[in-house]
Order: structure tokens, then sequence, then C-alpha cells
DNA sequence: TCTGAGCGTTGATCTACATCAATGCTTTGT
DNA sequence: ACAAAGCATTGATGTAGATCAACGCTCAGA
């Protein structure tokens, strides 16, 4: 259950073998299904989870009862509403499992004592923060001055494998910001590009 | 120089007097007139800059020389650019002083240096991190799901008196990535909302 | 085996915001 | 004290992407 976790870790920093086993304890894990939630709107975030297995995704629902999806995180990756595991107060966001899930959970008290026992994390999670940072500015930058076309095509580019395969498209639309509608448009744009259309070629 | 510096420290970690002896040696002050460059593009980014006094921006220009204004920074906040920092790749921001500022900078060196003697400072910049991610996705997400009406609201809402006192407008229009005539008739709408126009009301 | 839901696509129309252009006010530098 | 640059505003027009509506395909569940 903690091969993918400690593996991550050995990323970022090292570990004794006694710190492993220490750090093993202050997780709890979890199983989630397909379509199942690990937060819901309304409800204080009281975990960040590391994925070990399956997909997640978080979003949120406007008043037009639109969702707007965030966040992905697959193996490998956290996932959590920051501000309200920090603040405590009720979430703005949904978590659902977009395929069935393991997951190792991490509770405010529980990091708390672990960043207090094992110092080491301050630099871990210090060093995911930044890492997380810079790709989230990256995409604030990127919404805020490039087409939706730029967008989806840095996307597949940088992630070019798992997204278009694993996630449903009129998702990948929300997550970039536009409509699936336009998203269609923009694939078929793409594809006549690379592969121009030939002429009707009637032979007479 | 470094009265505001420990004040900020002392809301995230207690240091002691040895400690904040020590932290001194790793920074470098610095003052940059208006108008002067903390960092250019195509320039590795050697520092983060605590910003003791003034006020800084930092931007990207696109293909069509357009600038793109993505942060700003004043008395007790941290600049830099976190990717070009982290990486040692060229940087894609400019950062320039809005008005005559007062500078603390810290060299990766010192900085690397620092968090090994002082292991609280991991701590710190974790929590910095932490809030620096916060806003940043709220950004993004507003950026991606609200009108540009509302975003501006929002925004002055959140800082009523900072950001309109300080900054021109039209950097103000680029921040929220709309253009400033847009702005302005924004500003127009919102004005005309609050005190509504009174009918010609002509007698007789 | 059928049925209904979920999904991607396409067309027609609408709208928020960009772009282009002009004007007047304020600030800056010499 | 003056010229020049920077800035906010307003109007006319253009456009990326949203919205609304319809259609066919695929697949899960009765």
């Amino acid at each position: 259950m903690f091969e993918l976790l400690f593996q991550k870790l050995e990323e970022k920093i090292k570990l004794t073998e006694e710190e492993k086993k220490l750090s093993r304890s202050f997780f709890v894990p979890k199983k989630l299904r397909k379509k199942q939630y690990l937060l819901q709107e309304g409800d204080v975030c009281k975990y960040v989870a590391f994925v070990e297995k399956g997909l997640l995704r978080s979003y949120t629902i406007n008043d037009k009862g639109q969702e707007h999806i965030n966040q992905f995180a697959f193996e490998g990756w956290w996932i959590a509403d920051q501000f309200s595991f920090l603040t405590r107060e009720p979430s703005k966001y949904n978590i659902e499992a977009m395929e069935d899930c393991e997951l190792l959970l991490l509770s405010k008290s529980s990091e708390d004592e672990m960043l207090d026992k094992i110092p080491k994390f301050e630099r871990y999670f210090r060093i995911l923060l930044q890492n997380n940072l810079i790709a989230t500015q990256k995409r604030l930058v990127s919404s805020l001055s490039q087409t939706a076309e730029e967008r989806y095509s840095e996307l597949i580019q940088d992630c070019p494998t798992t997204l278009p395969h694993r996630i449903p498209q009129h998702m990948l639309a929300s997550f970039l910001g536009i409509t699936p509608e336009t998203l269609s448009r923009i694939r078929r744009q793409i594809i006549s590009k690379k592969a121009p259309h030939i002429e009707d070629n009637v032979q007479g």
C-alpha cells in the first residue's frame, strides 16, 4: 500500500528505516469506489490524500449549476482543499473518485505530529507546495493570456498519454475553462491542420 | 532595515536572538529606484526578494508586445520567479520597481545554507508557499469561471485601499486579464449601479 | 434484447470582451 | 513654462467562445 508514497518521498528527502516505519502510522489507508466522494461541498476538508491508485477530480458548482473542474489527481499525486484543510472552514469543492481509488489519508493532527517528529517532512511538503505553486501560476498565466486552442494544445503536449485516455472530453473542457462544444470544434480544427483536407478531385 | 521581515517571521515561527542574528547574514539589502529591474526576461532569477518598502510588479511580454502583469508585491511580501530560481533556467518574467524600493535579497546558496542552519525556515517557507498557492488557486478559479466585472469587484473588495491608490488602472486591468478600455467601462457600470442615474426631471 | 443516459459532434445565434481610433486631462522632464 | 508622454474615457466595430437545439453513437442496466 505504501510503495508509491515512499518512492515519491525518496525523490525529495532521505528517510531512515526508523522514520519510514514511524511515518506509516500517521496515514490512514482508504479505498474509494468510482463516483464516491472524498470531500463534499460544505464539509470541512479533514484530510490531504496521497493517491496510490486511481484518479480523482476536484470541482466546484456555480450558482447556475455548472461544474468547474479545477484539478485532477492520479497515482503519485496529492489532493485536498488546502484552504479548508488549513482554516477548517467549509469547503467550496467536491472531490470525487473517477475510478476506483486507493488513498492514504493524512489528517491535520497527524500532519502536525508528523512534522513535529520527522522535521524532514517540512522540507518535503515545502518542495511539493513549491512545485504545485509553479504549475498553478503557469495555468493562471495561460488562462489569462492564451486562447482556448493554445491552452488545449499545451495540455496534450504536457500530458499526451494520460489525460485524453482516462478523462472524458467534456471534463477536459471544463478543466480548461471552456464548453464541450468549443473543445470539440477546436479538436476538429487541429486535426484539419495536421492532415489538410484533400479537395474533391473528381475526374473528368 | 530588517524590522518588517522579523515582524513577519514572528507571525509564523519563533526565532531565538541567536537565530535572528545569524539569519540576517544571509540577506543582502538592496535599494531599487522606480523603474529599475530586479529581474529581466532572459536572465536567471538569482534571488527571492522580501519587500521592506515600496512596490514591484512581475510581468511577461507576449509575441505581440503586450504586457501581462501577473503579480504585485508590497511591503511585507516576497517576490521572485520561483521556477527560474529553482531550475536556474532563464526567466520569462520581468520584475520591475513601480516605486523606490528597499529589498532584502536571498540567493539560492544563502537560502540552502539558511535552511540547513536554521531548519525553522523550512516551516516558514512552507507556510508562505501554502498561502501563496491558496491565493493563486483562487485567482485561477475566478479567471476561469467569473466575468471581468465579478473579478474586479472581488479584487477591490479584498484590497480596497492599497490597489486602486498605488496602481494605475491600466495595470490593474492587465492583472485581471482585461484591457484598460474594458475596465473603464466596467467601472462606469458599477458606479451607475451604486448611484442610479436620475432621469431628466424637467418641470413643466 | 431493448431502453435510456451519457457523450461527442454540428449548426445557428448571441454576447462579453478585444481592437481600433479619437479626445482631453494630468504628469514628467528639460 | 512648454513639449511630450502617459493615462482614462468613449464610440464603432470585430471576434472568440457561450448558449441553445438537434442528432447519432455507445454502453450500462432491466
